[in-house]
DNA sequence: CTGAAAGCGCTTACAG
DNA sequence: CTGAAAGCGCTTACAG
């Protein structure tokens, strides 16, 4: 613990409890209990201790509640992958602003945690130690075994997308079943019969969930589901994917890429070998991120609503922390169609 | 208060600094010595302790710790903006990534709070009190009154990006004017001689000092410096301005963009009307984001290191909290061109 | 270099 | 519905 960075002592003004209950004529235990919202107060006591505190500005030290109730008033995102590139991608940014927005008005912080697979251990013995009440996990990939260890120390937890392998782990995703089949869907309707797929990781619930949706579609309209090419949720990885499918069936005139940012490596292969989109070829994307709209042409993709996942997935923590019962142990929220001119 | 979650109180197990002791044989006190990395500890004792704490996998409690230390042992992030657009951003992300490379292995925990505008107060009582020791600050716009409000309550604060006004807030920030000077110099030196510029905001030091860079390259070259189209950091604001400057200038030959996500816009209304980029007119950009590299074609631009600006405020800042002195007041972080295909 | 004791600012049974 | 008292798990002068 050498390499700690000493911070200076200094005790900062600022009303105690102690004062609150003096202006209001109460005891330091009435204002607590108002504090807390706890319901047997009388009006009139909380009433001034209401008063009391805006007049003083007191805002209670969270440290001294955490230590007296023995609970940490926060949670803990946690960003678990080898190096943290999680934090570019704007899923991430829209994730983080739902968690806040759940959050809001609220007294829980959120505690903002990247941890690399080796640091495990010592994350779950910090967390262990009561350092948050629950943690949200935003894990990219699915064989990572932080969700189901810290489920085992009892902590309670969420996890964004669901976690591969039979985990017990509550978590929040988006369809992405029922969003690659409405991607087909829509192609079939646009007349569309080779229908291609590049794929996003094989180890990622979100690749997994896509691709069988896909596969769905096809098998609704009887076409053939032979083109599928994979790729890893990077424009390089589309570019690959796609000059693979182009040598294989020059006759592709439609084709599903599972996220917006690999369907950007996709559109300028299809470019520079002269295909026409939509014309020739047909792309669908998926994210409905900002490069859905700025790519050339603008991308025809499936929405998922990340704002919306960050909050239900810190809805459905909060939820178990405050003791509730009949929640639902995961839940998976609806995707749409935008269209835009590449399909 | 009563809209509070409540977060049922249950012990967590775990050693605390009592069994530490025990274990190695010493006092509390002297675990808490070790623990702080304090000097005056004998190394026989200082063995002991290590040894328990790994053998018990103790992990101290930080409540208790911020309580008797009357410190938070957490630096708060703030992000203020109307909306918190902010964390769309990957300006954000990098940010992020940079604030907890620097912050590993210290023992200071990272708080991330977004605050509207008219939230100010409530968040400056909070900070106030004493729930962090020190802040960094994103804010987006210039006329925002929270840094220097968070200076006068005598909080630590580094500001990222240079704070509008006659503001004694410290700060860091890349070198925007150096930047654009070097953009210019480089499409001087590709014999362009009708270089116009987009902008970006005019409340925000970023579009200001990008802006002075790209007078004084022109002033250099003694090219003229009439130009000027105002846009605001958006794919749509880069458009528009590219449509004024194209129907008031037909002869531009080169344009300087404040930034990639603006770039996008502009790229868009020249391949719209048929202008060759980089054959008729070159574009170079500014951030290095993803999307420079996924533009087409792909965008020279100025490469500003955002990691390093995360990790160049927070030493700052914990350089201050521990008390060091000569500390700069405020650090410019150097740019580079980067050069692909648009110019 | 080390330990005993006080205290940080709250919450929570307990008794009323 | 309310208050007095104990205690949460640490750090920090103080004395040695």
């Amino acid at each position: 613990m050498s390499g700690m960075t000493e911070i200076d002592r200094q005790r900062r003004p600022g009303p105690r409890i102690e004062e609150v209950a003096r202006l209001a004529g109460v005891s330091k235990s009435t204002v607590s209990r108002v504090i807390n919202g706890e319901q047997y107060v009388s009006a009139k006591a909380r009433d001034a201790v209401h008063t009391a505190i805006t007049h003083l500005r007191y805002s209670p030290n969270q440290a001294a509640r955490s230590l007296a109730g023995s609970k940490a008033n926060a949670i803990a995102l946690i960003v678990s992958e080898q190096g943290s590139r999680v934090l570019g991608d704007p899923f991430f940014a829209g994730m983080l602003r739902g968690v806040h927005a759940e959050l809001a008005g609220r007294h829980v912080q959120l505690l903002l945690v990247l941890s690399q697979p080796r640091d495990h251990d010592d994350l779950l013995s910090y967390l262990a130690s009561g350092h948050a009440d629950g943690a949200l996990l935003v894990s990219l990939h699915g064989d990572d075994p932080l969700p189901r260890r810290l489920h085992e120390i009892g902590l309670p937890v969420v996890a964004c997308g669901r976690p591969l392998g039979a985990s017990a782990v509550p978590f929040v995703d988006s369809d992405n079943f029922t969003g690659g089949l409405d991607a087909v869907r829509h192609l079939v309707s646009l007349g569309r019969t080779r229908i291609a797929t590049v794929t996003g990781p094989r180890d990622m619930a979100a690749g997994i969930d896509r691709l069988s949706g896909w596969r769905r579609g096809l098998a609704e309209a009887e076409l053939p589901d032979d083109l599928v090419a994979e790729a890893d949720f990077t424009p390089e990885s589309g570019a690959r994917a796609m000059t693979e499918l182009l040598d294989r069936a020059p006759d592709v005139d439609a084709v599903f890429v599972a996220a917006d940012i690999t369907a950007v490596g996709v559109l300028q292969v299809l470019h520079a070998r002269g295909k026409q989109v939509p014309e020739d070829v047909a792309v669908v994307g998926f994210d409905d991120s900002l490069l859905a709209s700025t790519a050339t042409p603008p991308l025809t993709t499936v929405r998922q609503d990340i704002e919306q996942l960050g909050r239900t997935m810190t809805w459905r923590l909060l939820g178990e922390l405050a003791g509730e019962t009949g929640l639902p142990p995961s839940l998976l929220l609806p995707t749409s169609l935008v269209r835009r001119a590449s399909a």
